[in-house]
DNA sequence: CTCGAATCCTAGCACTGCTAGACATCCGAG
DNA sequence: CTCGGATGTCTAGCAGTGCTAGGATTCGAG
């Protein structure tokens, strides 16, 4: 059986080729860069390989978000944990959330921008993101305040930095006031 | 002369006939659905006209845009125009942005979504650009508190909205929370 | 060694945005 | 009224897209 069980390992490595290459491909030139052809070419295999492994191009953009959404977690957690006071941890958990979205801005398109295929809020979201959720709202609940639901809040809260990681990436705020911006945002919704 | 000028007022109807073909297409079907062919098949003329009005498919999609910056600066003017003080009025306000988000979803695709090829923020941007951001300034200046500079909350209450639009419309935020996510928004955010 | 199954690739479909070049139409000068 | 040229429009085509049918090849089990 040991025959199978190393193309079994083959096939898992190549799956992750796939995701990794069309992860990279995306960030260096964009999601539109990533054709079928392109990333075939990439990875050294034929166009219908890839669709052996997903369904077609949208399930390989969804498993680039599901990646994507466990490192965020894991970057926002680590951000707050270094912080000793609830304000201090918010202000880390922003600054995180919006440079995990400047850093890895195909990685975040994928999450949030693009059709990925995957559920949200619901049931059958996959564990990936709802640990991400999860992530955001350990630190945003001591905050919400009296009265309001900390997944209200947190969803708030989320939104909020998702409109100014989208609209400064889109150039449509002005960069220079990017500081202020998250600064006011801190100050104003979370009750401290 | 006359006959140039019922040439030039004949070119203007039917470039407006691509923009309300466009827009129309987009809304019944989303943008995927238009392609350079279908358009020109419902206007009824080959596809190279589109190319003579517009460089490309991009340029189309910016002129939607326009067009529904300026209605929807008509439409938050109207809304805060009807309510007394400062707290309804930001309140209308958002309503109304998230109502013309949620009535014209290829609309605001168009505007905040796509790449329409305009410039945002900037000098040369567009003046219904400009516009649109004033009409959210006009309300959200009376509110945005001492020492804070009225376009950088500008700026922070039009990202949360931006992204409770879209996050709520891709199905991303629970659905019966949206009246509590645009109260806590309000509360918070405006300095009454 | 043979045979069947698993694996992979070539070739192609229907579509996309966009454009070159042929064709028709109509205007204004003579 | 005629004719040349400009203007307008269309047909046909290019290179690219996501995706797939069907044939070739490889490889392990018996």
């Amino acid at each position: 059986m040991s025959v199978q069980e190393r193309k079994q390992r083959e096939r898992a490595d190549r799956e992750r080729l796939i995701v990794a290459t069309a992860r990279e491909l995306a960030e260096q030139q964009g999601w539109d860069a990533v054709t079928t052809r392109r990333l075939a070419e990439r990875i050294e295999y034929s166009q219908p390989v890839l669709y052996s492994h997903f369904r077609g191009k949208r399930e390989i953009i969804g498993a680039v978000a599901l990646e994507g959404a466990s490192e965020m977690a894991v970057a926002m957690r680590a951000a707050t944990a270094a912080a000793d006071t609830p304000r201090e941890r918010v202000a880390a958990l922003a600054h995180a959330y919006l440079d995990f979205a400047d850093r890895n801005p195909a990685v975040y398109d994928a999450l949030f921008q693009l059709d990925g295929g995957l559920a949200y809020a619901q049931d059958d979201t996959p564990e990936q993101l709802k640990d991400a959720f999860a992530a955001l709202m350990e630190t945003l609940s001591e905050v919400a305040g009296d009265g309001v639901d900390p997944g209200v809040f947190t969803e708030v809260f989320w939104a909020s930095l998702h409109g100014i990681a989208t609209l400064s990436r889109s150039r449509r705020l002005l960069p220079e006031d990017a500081e202020k911006r998250l600064e006011l945002l801190v100050d104003r919704l979370a009750v401290l």
